[in-house]
DNA sequence: CCGTAAACAGACAGACTGGTCGGTATGCTT
DNA sequence: AAGCATACCGACCAGTCTGTCTGTTTACGG
């Protein structure tokens, strides 16, 4: 695991990536992935015991990676206002520019591969996808908790389900962006929730 | 195309159809399929030319049961009321129920399946999602238009992005309902959606 | 500069894949 | 009863799949 084997077990991971976010992983061979990766059988089997250990790699980095960006996000709304409504409804705001990028990159979200294609992987590989949802759900239902105290909605509504109608949407805008093949989608999508949630709270949600 | 041919034909649909929306088609073999519904490959390959035309054969199918959902209820919704604000918001809730027994049933839609492994189908096939998708949308929007002419919106909101928001959720909520194997979740998803619109017609949407 | 282990290459095995093909059973038409 | 088309069976083929194995290169501590 010195520097030299660090790199190409990134690169295989990269180019796995791409590839079953594409044509997910049952459609996606180590064949395929080594030629893009233009690396050999040796080294593949040199970093992954098997294609489903790839797998679970492959989720975790993703997952990371999303916990990451939950944490950094929550961090700059939290800077800039103390509002939890202003908080949340700058939150999606992020969430937008962020997931505008995804989609022209690659319109495409690892969990649904992976969610659609359950019965390939052990146990453990979904509950890191559960994991993360129900980390964006905790983080973001007790904002929009707190902010129900300040702003009271006009219903009574249950928080953990508004948090978790951004993931929703966020995902389902995924699969209308493919179906659809249109970038604008998302965007669009992630606007309507934000002021849904600006009307809830009776913020602007400009 | 017999009596007795129709028969086997359809069982293999029917079994091929839940194999595919529990593990995708990359991940369900010709085997499974005959396994599954008690025939042989002479059988299958009589039906369907190749395994693509089955998974043709299937979305098409689905597409056509769908649309007709799409039909039924919007009958059923323009004979209720005659004010497009209420109609759209009693046809959420008919979506409600039958999303519901969906999930019940299999937690899967077949778009999903099929979207997230574009690369295995001839364009055909991905156009048939899109063209039902897109028929949802037209329905939808111009019911929406005609209920904002009735009831202004707070703010000036994207018709077509607004029918589209239902599907999307729809699609989102079987995401996460798949990952978190959470059956409630569908219909939590789709009443936030409902009471959502209902507050942008300032219509009751209990 | 040598020894050792990690990093890699690619030939290979064996199971499984989609698809073919020759044959049989059944029933409809004439 | 003959003739024929549909419906079906399952052995079989060529290719692909994951995973193994042997051997070579590279890096680095002593």
């Amino acid at each position: 695991m010195s520097r030299a084997g660090a790199k190409t077990r990134e690169r295989i991971l990269d180019e796995a990536q791409g590839l079953v976010l594409e044509q997910g992983l049952a459609g996606t061979s180590i064949d395929d992935v080594l030629t893009a990766a233009g690396t050999s059988k040796g080294a593949f089997f040199h970093h992954f015991p098997t294609k489903n250990h790839l797998a679970r790699a492959l989720v975790e980095r993703y997952a990371e990676a999303d916990v990451a960006f939950l944490a950094e996000f929550m961090e700059r709304v939290e800077a800039e206002s103390d509002d939890p409504a202003e908080q949340i409804v700058a939150f999606i705001r992020l969430f937008e520019d962020a997931a505008e990028e995804m989609v022209s990159q690659q319109p495409s979200c690892l969990y649904v591969s992976y969610v659609y294609e359950k019965q390939l992987f052990d146990d453990g590989t979904i509950d890191v996808i559960a994991d993360v949802l129900l980390a964006y759900r905790r983080r973001l239902a007790e904002k929009i908790t707190a902010a129900f105290e300040l702003h009271p909605p006009p219903f009574p509504i249950d928080a953990a389900a508004l948090a978790d109608h951004i993931t929703v949407t966020f995902e389902g805008a995924f699969v209308l962006t493919r179906a659809l093949t249109d970038p604008t989608l998302m965007r669009q999508q992630l606007e309507l929730v934000r002021r849904y949630i600006g009307m809830l709270f009776g913020v602007s949600s400009d």
